[in-house]
DNA sequence: AAACCGGGGCG
DNA sequence: CGCCCAGGTTT
């Protein structure tokens, strides 16, 4: 037997509960004086969307004043020149959004006779509206039930709903965009859209969250973990990978041993010394050159970073003897160190060989 | 100094 | 899909 929608104890009514939650708070603590709620109409609400999504509100406040003066309705916005338009933004930043502001504008002056359309999949296909900002327009602007998702939002859900994962992989944003979509009411869509923003704006923010003000903090499983700011997951740090290798500094009288590097890849073409696995044994690889370690000692680690990787160089001194039949190679050969500067060696070679310079009599 | 932010564009 | 970008603000 099914239960009755809404009924006590069902899914249903928990929703709701949880809605009503969410509203209530937002009538005694939510933003109600934000200039584009008053009016709040669709060309209002897509400059305040637009704007918003780069800046804080503090900042948007006098732009959007200034803006809806010179351009009231999106058709003096078309009308305009692009330059006009791109003065008024000077100082927001993210410039190209002004272009798709004002190309949207034209599309709507040409295509949808100066009105915003209010079909969502038409909003959508404008330059510059996503799926968050159509559901802004939709719901704040046009009265009628759309989801939003912006940064706010999906702090509030994550920490809710302890959703694990950068918002930025799409299996999470569509776990996000599942449960925005589970929650928004048909009833008072655009209260709670607002409700939701406010609540991450000012409550449910990054740092400190104020949980304790907060109306869902009883049903909150971030909360409940004793450590709320733990989500979202923040975006993986592009860490770049450390990779280690063994530099041997091969020194037969005041020469060094250097080798020329392949023509493609790191220090493509350029002179430097021979490398070993770290954990290799140096006088083997000197043998392996044909040459006989008379005395060795390791020197203190480089650490040099390239763009996608960084490099722990770990140098290790071998005074040498034997001809060896390296330098029968044409890529080897035994160079002076007095007169290193020769060769184009990269910039920890060059350090080494300087300090090899300083420390050879 | 580094993280952040929605949408667009690219491979 | 994953990745990068724009630029001013927050932390």
């Amino acid at each position: 037997m099914a239960d009755r929608p809404g009924a006590p104890g069902t899914e249903e009514e928990a929703v709701n509960r949880t809605r009503a939650a969410i509203l209530a708070w937002f009538d005694r603590h939510g933003r109600h004086d934000l200039p584009w709620q008053h009016p709040a109409t669709p060309y209002r609400v897509w400059v305040s969307e637009v704007m918003l999504q780069q800046t804080q509100v503090a900042t948007v406040v006098p732009y959007f004043h200034r803006f809806m003066r010179r351009f009231p309705s999106p058709r003096a916005l078309a009308d305009a020149p692009q330059e006009e338009v791109l003065a008024l933004w000077a100082g927001l930043g993210y410039y190209a959004r002004a272009r798709n502001l004002h190309r949207a504008a034209q599309h709507i002056r040409d295509q949808y006779g100066g009105e915003l359309p209010a079909d969502l999949d038409a909003l959508e296909a404008l330059p510059g509206i996503g799926r968050s900002t159509a559901g802004a327009i939709h719901s704040l602007g046009q009265g009628r039930r759309a989801v939003i998702l912006d940064g706010n939002v999906k702090r509030v859900l994550a920490r809710w709903h302890a959703v694990d994962g950068w918002p930025g992989r799409t299996a999470v944003a569509r776990r996000l965009w599942a449960l925005a979509e589970h929650y928004t009411p048909a009833h008072r869509c655009a209260d709670y859209n607002q409700a939701m923003m406010d609540l991450g704006a000012t409550v449910c923010t990054r740092r400190t969250p104020r949980c304790h003000e907060c109306p869902l903090q009883a049903r909150c499983a971030g909360h409940a973990s004793g450590r709320p700011e733990a989500w979202p997951t923040p975006k993986p740090k592009r860490r770049r990978p450390l990779r280690q290798t063994r530099m041997l500094i091969l020194q037969h009288g005041d020469r060094v041993l250097l080798q020329r590097r392949p023509p493609s890849g790191v220090w493509g073409g350029l002179w430097s010394l021979p490398e070993a696995a770290v954990d290799a044994d140096p006088k083997s690889a000197a043998a392996a050159l044909g040459l006989k370690v008379d005395q060795a000692g390791h020197w203190p680690p480089l650490r040099h970073a390239f763009s996608h990787f960084e490099l722990d160089i770990h140098p290790i001194h071998l005074r040498v003897s034997g001809a060896g039949q390296a330098v029968k190679e044409s890529d080897t050969l035994w160079q002076s160190i007095h007169d290193t500067g020769a060769r184009a060696v990269a910039a920890p070679v060059a350090r080494l060989l300087e300090r090899l310079r300083e420390y050879t009599p």
